[in-house]
DNA sequence: ATTGAGCTATCAGCCTGTCTGATAGCTAAG
DNA sequence: CTTAGCTATCAGACAGGCTGATAGCTCAAT
């Protein structure tokens, strides 16, 4: 039998609270005090229940600002990993999910249909139309879809679920899209490289492609860490 | 970028202690009051850590008692992938699989110190030891630890996660032992090429070695599949 | 009128001291 | 040998104070 400990019951209101007033995500919810008197709890009582909020994704606590509903539920991959601090394990995901993109192409060149070079292809169209008029935003979008088309033309749905979930992961802890214009002008050439490589159903070169992309993020990540 | 909190960081380190002293589940760790001197932190920040580590179901904390590792650790990977058959998914989780252990093998080919190569020869011995004596079971355990120093020589904490993640996935679908005797047999040469390889530090022949191995495990499993 | 610097109110992050309640082990009385 | 009670140790909860972050305001310089 589980005892029912103070700071649980307060997540539990907390909870009723945004279900009942039915906040949206991004909503702001009353501060650490007025919940005090509310709920008649002391401080620290409160500051675990909205913990335990936090770490579910149900909630943000933000310095200075307030308490809000959280825009996105996260995974949490890191988490069930026994990781908590995203920002010093940006280099390890990467290789991560370098590995498994790496493994995505090569399914790919050996299994995908034609129809999805060409809609590879239209996405390296848009990519490069964005990149033409400067929209960086439509550039990040393009690249994305590209390299997603490449993922589902790979037939794995265990290694497709595993790479969008580092790539959340990854996006969660790199919010200045700033950084990516050098890297996604840098690397345009490497993803027509490796289009054609796959068109042409040559592992190798595909790789080789790959490996050149990746060494362009790489740098730039690197640069951001140290 | 999201701030670091000092609660959060605190969770990371009690949950790398945990994997430092490899607990068991149920085992128990040092109070509230040493936590505090050790990480020179105080009782409502290290509180706030506890909760988090709590939500996520790394460890109980119980009143009066102490503080615990939990007992069961679920990590639903395939669950939040939206996968519920893992037999259906068993080949497409071993090329997933393959993929982050050809990684982690190239990573450990760079940086592993000459130690991490002793430790692996050494569970290499227990394997041929028990294939010469038939104990099955003693084989499968010294082939586990085998990949394991593998893993943890790579350096990368999110990569080994993941892997331990897919093997106990793998694992809770291959039910009968029995199949793995010929694979173990099958496979033991390419295991003593791979180490012999990465000792050298030739990556291209480790990789080679590794593709071998993996193609014996591979034939197996689809043998068992269809 | 516009901009910018500085002040101020509000907020959460974090710390300390204190008390309560739960648990387990010891001890002494029956 | 059993058991009731004492005690040490633990976490749960609370009040209040300090720090640092944030945002909005005021007011002076342009």
């Amino acid at each position: 039998m589980k005892r029912l400990y103070l700071s649980d019951t307060v997540a539990g209101e907390i909870s009723a609270y945004i279900a009942k007033e039915q906040l949206a995500p991004g909503a702001r919810l009353p501060s650490l005090g007025e919940w005090m008197e509310r709920l008649e709890v002391g401080r620290s009582t409160l500051r675990e229940g909205l913990k335990k909020l936090q770490a579910e994704g149900i909630i943000e606590v933000v310095n200075g600002k307030g308490i809000f509903v959280s825009e996105q539920r996260t995974f949490q991959l890191l988490a069930s990993l026994g990781i908590h601090d995203a920002r010093a394990h940006l280099l390890e995901m990467l290789e991560v999910r370098q590995a498994l993109e790496a493994q995505a192409i090569l399914l790919a060149v050996r299994h995908a249909e034609e129809t999805a070079f060409e809609a590879m292809a239209g996405h390296l169209d848009d990519y490069r139309r964005a990149r033409a008029r400067e929209d960086f935003l439509a550039v990040s979008e393009a690249d994305a879809a590209f390299h997603l088309a490449i993922y589902q033309a790979c037939g794995n749905r265990v290694l497709v679920g595993l790479i969008q979930m580092m790539h959340d992961e990854l996006y969660l802890s790199w919010d200045s899209p700033d950084d990516r214009h050098e890297v996604f002008d840098a690397s345009f050439a490497h993803h027509e490289d490796l289009l054609e490589a796959m068109r042409r159903r040559d592992e190798q070169a595909a790789l080789a492609a790959f490996d050149s992309l990746v060494g362009a993020t790489r740098k730039s990540v690197e640069a951001m860490v140290s």
